[in-house]
DNA sequence: GGGGTATTTAGAAAAAAATCTAAATATCCC
DNA sequence: GGGATATTTAGATTTTTTTCTAAATACCCC
């Protein structure tokens, strides 16, 4: 059950900027980094969580490892806050 | 911007399953406690962080004090992910 | 008012997450 | 192969979060 992994993955505001970053296309983890106060390896850090939790995926091209946003999973998060929404668990009249 | 405590407040299991529960109806602190293996003080901790992304409110009635689900920020959340999926920033054609 | 129940607050302890530095891989390209 | 660049991994540290116990509020009802 990797739901509870990926809300924990979009509760943190660095991971979540990474996402909206990648939103215009793939970029490198050098590029990504680029846009951060951070070291590298925490940059990596982030994006090993995000992948973890589905949200990302990488391509290996030359010496570089692009990363681009895996959309599927949000499917079923927005499902769930849907459902929450939407009133009572079972049916309705 | 409360955006970013919504996020934080929904990463955590228990204060998911306690919205899960408030869906059916309010209930109060004790109800909610009853159905976690926690210290009341823990749960009125998750309460507190829920109250605070404005995901539940409080109403008072006799010596309890009852919760019940606040579903105008899940909107927001929504959207966020729904412009995440949906590709291009800005506009569409 | 005062005992009783419901809930919160304060403060400490335990657990988890984010960050850094330094070192390790991996891959490119000459 | 070997230096150069890109990224990750390991381990330690700092920060944040979760949890508990004990005490404090708050409110009810006799």
């Amino acid at each position: 059950m990797a739901f509870a992994e990926t809300f924990k993955a979009l509760s943190d505001p660095v991971r979540r900027q990474i996402l909206e970053l990648l939103k215009k296309g793939p970029l490198s983890a050098g590029d990504i980094g680029s846009h951060f106060e951070m070291t590298g390896a925490t940059i990596s850090y982030h994006l090993k969580i995000l992948k973890q939790a589905d949200l990302i995926f990488e391509s290996r091209e030359k010496n570089f490892i692009y990363y681009q946003l895996n959309t599927t999973v949000l499917e079923e998060i927005m499902l769930w806050i849907s459902e929450l929404k939407g009133g009572n668990s079972d049916a309705e009249s």
